[in-house]
DNA sequence: CGTTTTAACTTTGCCGCTCAAAGTACTTTT
DNA sequence: AAAAGTACTTTGAGCGGCAAAGTTAAAACG
C-alpha cells in the first residue's frame, strides 16, 4: 500500500488516452474515424493523443486504402496493452481500496 | 457502452487528486503531514490540490491544535465521496471492458 | 476540367494546470 | 535570540489539452 499513486502512468491520465487504449484492448484495429465518433473529439485532437502513444510504442498505426477511401486503424501493441494493464492494476487497488 | 469516457470526472484525473481522495474515503480526517507523506510531494503542491478539492465541496476542513501544534485535518464531504464513487464506477466499467 | 468533398493530419495559439521553489506567518523549541 | 516546525500563499516555468484553421492528396461531382 505504500506509493499506490506511483503506479499510474502518466501517459494514460487523461480521459481521452484512457478511452483510446481501452477501446484497443478490446479491438484490435479500431479505425482514426471510429475513434473519433466514440470518444466525440475533433480530428486534430485525435490525432495528436495518437501521435502520443504512438511516441511511446504504446500503438501501431496501420494505413491502406478501403475501396478508394484511405483508411488509417491503429493497435495497441504489446508493450501498450502490458502497460495499459499495470495503469489498471493500480487503478483496481485504488478501488479496492477505497469502497 | 456509450459516451463512457464522459462520466469520468475531471477533478479526479490527476494522481495527486485521485490519492488524496482515495485516502480519504477510506480513513477519516486525514492530517496534512500524513498526506504529504503518503503522496510524496511538495507541501505547496499539496495544499492547491486541496484548495481546488475544498472548492468543489468535495473535502472538508478541520483546523485544530494537537498539543501545541497546529494541525489542518481534511475528510471527504458527503458530496465529495458521492463524486469519486462515480468517478470509480466510471473507471470500472473501463477495466472490466478491457481485460 | 474545375470545384467540392472526404480523410487524416499538421500547425498555431490560447488557456489551464501541475509543480517546485521561495516567501510568509505564527508558534515552539533550543 | 535563533532555529525549526506547520501550513500555507505567491510566483513563475513548463507542459499539455484543445479547438480552429490550414494542408495534402485523392475522389466524386457537375
Amino acid at each position: 500500500m505504500k506509493n499506490f499513486i506511483a503506479n499510474l502512468n502518466k501517459a494514460f491520465e487523461s480521459r481521452v488516452r484512457l478511452g483510446i487504449m481501452s477501446l484497443l484492448m478490446v479491438n484490435d484495429f479500431v479505425d482514426f474515424g471510429t475513434l473519433k465518433e466514440q470518444l466525440q473529439i475533433t480530428d486534430g485532437n485525435l490525432a495528436s493523443h495518437i501521435n502520443a502513444l504512438e511516441k511511446l510504442h504504446y500503438i501501431e498505426i496501420r494505413k491502406q486504402f478501403v475501396g478508394k477511401k484511405p483508411n488509417t486503424s491503429f493497435a495497441a501493441s504489446v508493450e501498450g496493452k502490458k502497460a495499459f494493464s499495470e495503469h489498471l492494476d493500480a487503478l483496481e487497488k485504488l478501488i479496492n481500496q477505497s469502497n
